[in-house]
RNA sequence: GGGCCAUUAGCUCAGCUGGCAGAGCAGUUGACUUUUAAUCAAUUGGUCAGAGGUUCGAAUCCUCUAUGGCCCA
């Protein structure tokens, strides 16, 4: 798509040669700031009174006030805003001519001067002189705001969902509360990060692009290598490749990064989305599950200062322990329904259809169970909950229960409604492993695309022993969802996954 | 995949049972030397998402398409 120039842009194009035909290079090579909007706030304040403090500040034009020979404008940089203060006897006539004339809102402006008060006591730049550092051709959003006791009003804004995700720029450069989003963001992520850094785990980095995806019941992208004439995936998980490490000696691992899964687009879905898996070894699920409590509420207290939130609503406790149930308890309480009772696909489908459950044609024990776990169970845990002991044909890398031939030792944990995570004691035993892979393809055939494909180098791998270990991922967009009180994933995706549009 | 809703000026939105397409903000011109949603006066700006249909006449009613939102599976 090509660029028209719109009416309003045409003007800006005019007053850009206007000011060339000035003298005055709208994109500067070289600035020179001395205070950030808050540096030059700290330095007023921390001044002694009537003492002139020199500062030049630079930012983009986000308001001007046109009194005739005085000009009141703010500019915002990364820190916040600072109010200039221009007048004609002190900057010069064709200098405030062009501020007035040639600038618009959106502009990238420096401003040299010495703080003050104004009369209505708000701190401002007296400015002596002024360089423009980029001129903006396209009209941002205007967005006005007013102070009412103590509480910011906005009036008018850029809200159209659709056009925020699409020119998240805008969005960004417009919507301050949205910048804070990401900030939250960034935040969860490092403290994730320094929590295993300070538990002695290696966070270590493993391929994207896979001659075999696995880990995850999910349909992965395709791709292929051009020179090598080889078809690869987008990796769906981390799982095959971080325990191959353990397998290599290192005990304690962890990855934060990118998975991509062919699936449909929702509030709690994007085809590509950032997933956290770690890998002990020597602990079982109950140790990853203690790890978990201890690390969702260190997270929530470094950012966010406290381990209770508030989330859609719903205040939500992060501070350990959290409760746990199986999930036999939990459908048994949420759906009335002992699925022990129903041993087999047939039995059980009857008895969720009996509830007005949705139960696939098709559908397998487990995937039963899943699908009881998930309309009935999920949205009732809002608190922090572990839920334990899954169906074995749907957990094919964790550990049985000993003596329980349906059961293996896996949780997933949820909260405000949303599953957060999933971690197992993980299978060690490569005789077994292979034998639940062969069961797999036997139980869902060649036509259930969300089967993966056997991972025969994962099982060599095995073979050489693999310590006994804890395993765990969950998604990273979903924890920042939850700290960020946001509803929908894209609200956390600074570009989410939009449909193309015919932009003509 | 199904249902409901939305799409009108750069932005936020009105526009009724079909009858000259509007407002606020932004923009433009002018006034104003401490304003802050500055104010005041004047003023520009439209493929009413796209295509087709009904009608003397469609932003409005109907059909299809596109994109998005919400709900359901």
């Amino acid at each position: 798509m090509s660029w028209e120039p719109s009416p309003l842009e045409e003007q800006r194009l005019a007053k850009l040669a206007q000011l060339q035909e000035a003298g005055i290079e709208p994109y500067p090579l070289r600035v020179k700031r001395t205070h950030t909007t808050a540096a030059a706030k700290a330095a007023f304040a921390a001044a002694a009174e009537g003492e002139a403090i020199p500062a030049t500040v630079g930012g983009r034009l986000v308001s001007m006030r046109d009194m005739g020979k005085t000009v009141f404008a703010h500019v915002e940089d990364g820190d916040g805003r600072i109010q200039l203060f221009l007048r004609r006897d002190e900057i010069g006539e064709e200098s405030h001519r062009i501020f007035r004339k040639l600038l618009d809102l959106g502009d990238f402006v420096q401003a040299e001067g010495t703080l003050f008060r104004t009369r209505t006591g708000e701190l401002s730049l007296r400015v002596s002189q002024w360089t423009l550092l980029s001129k903006a051709i396209s009209p941002l959003p205007v967005v006005k705001e007013q102070e009412v006791d103590g509480e910011v009003v906005r009036y008018s804004a850029f809200a159209d969902v659709e056009e925020r995700y699409r020119q998240r720029y805008a969005d960004l450069a417009v919507n301050p509360e949205v910048r804070d989003v990401f900030r939250v963001r960034a935040k969860l992520t490092s403290a994730l990060r320094r929590f295993f850094d300070d538990h002695d785990f290696l966070e270590v980095e493993t391929p994207i692009l896979q001659p075999l995806y696995g880990g995850a019941a999910a349909r992965p992208f395709t791709t292929h290598h051009n020179q090598l004439k080889q078809e690869l995936y987008l990796r769906i998980s981390f799982e095959l490749y971080l325990k191959r490490l353990l397998v290599g000696g290192i005990e304690r691992v962890y990855e934060i990064g990118r998975d991509f899964r062919n699936e449909g687009v929702s509030y709690k879905h994007n085809p590509e989305f950032t997933q956290l898996e770690f890998y002990a070894a020597y602990w079982d699920y109950d140790d990853v599950a203690d790890f978990t409590e201890r690390m969702i509420a260190y997270a929530a207290e470094q950012v966010l200062g406290k381990t209770t939130i508030v989330y859609q609503g719903h205040e939500i406790n992060l501070a350990p322990p959290w409760q746990r149930m199986t999930l036999r308890d939990g459908i048994k309480q949420f759906a009335e329904i002992d699925y022990m009772d129903y041993p087999d696909a047939a039995s059980l489908a009857t008895a969720v259809r009996k509830i007005g459950g949705n139960a696939p044609e098709g559908a397998s024990w487990g995937q039963l169970i899943d699908g009881l776990l998930g309309d009935y169970v999920e949205p009732n845990l809002i608190q922090p909950t572990f839920v334990t002991q899954y169906p074995r044909d749907i957990s094919p890398l964790a550990k049985g229960i000993p003596d329980d031939p349906l059961h293996v030792e896996r949780f997933e944990f949820f909260i405000a409604g949303l599953e957060m995570g999933n971690a197992f004691t993980e299978l060690n035993d490569p005789i077994d492993q292979r034998q639940r892979f062969e069961a797999l393809q036997e139980l869902y055939g060649k036509d259930d695309d969300e089967l993966n494909p056997i991972d025969e180098d994962y099982l060599r791998a095995m073979r050489y022993g693999m310590p006994p270990n804890g395993g765990f991922g969950t998604g990273v967009d979903r924890l920042a969802m939850l700290f960020s009180d946001k509803a929908t994933i894209r609200e956390v995706l600074l570009f989410p996954h939009l449909r193309a549009r015919d932009e003509g």
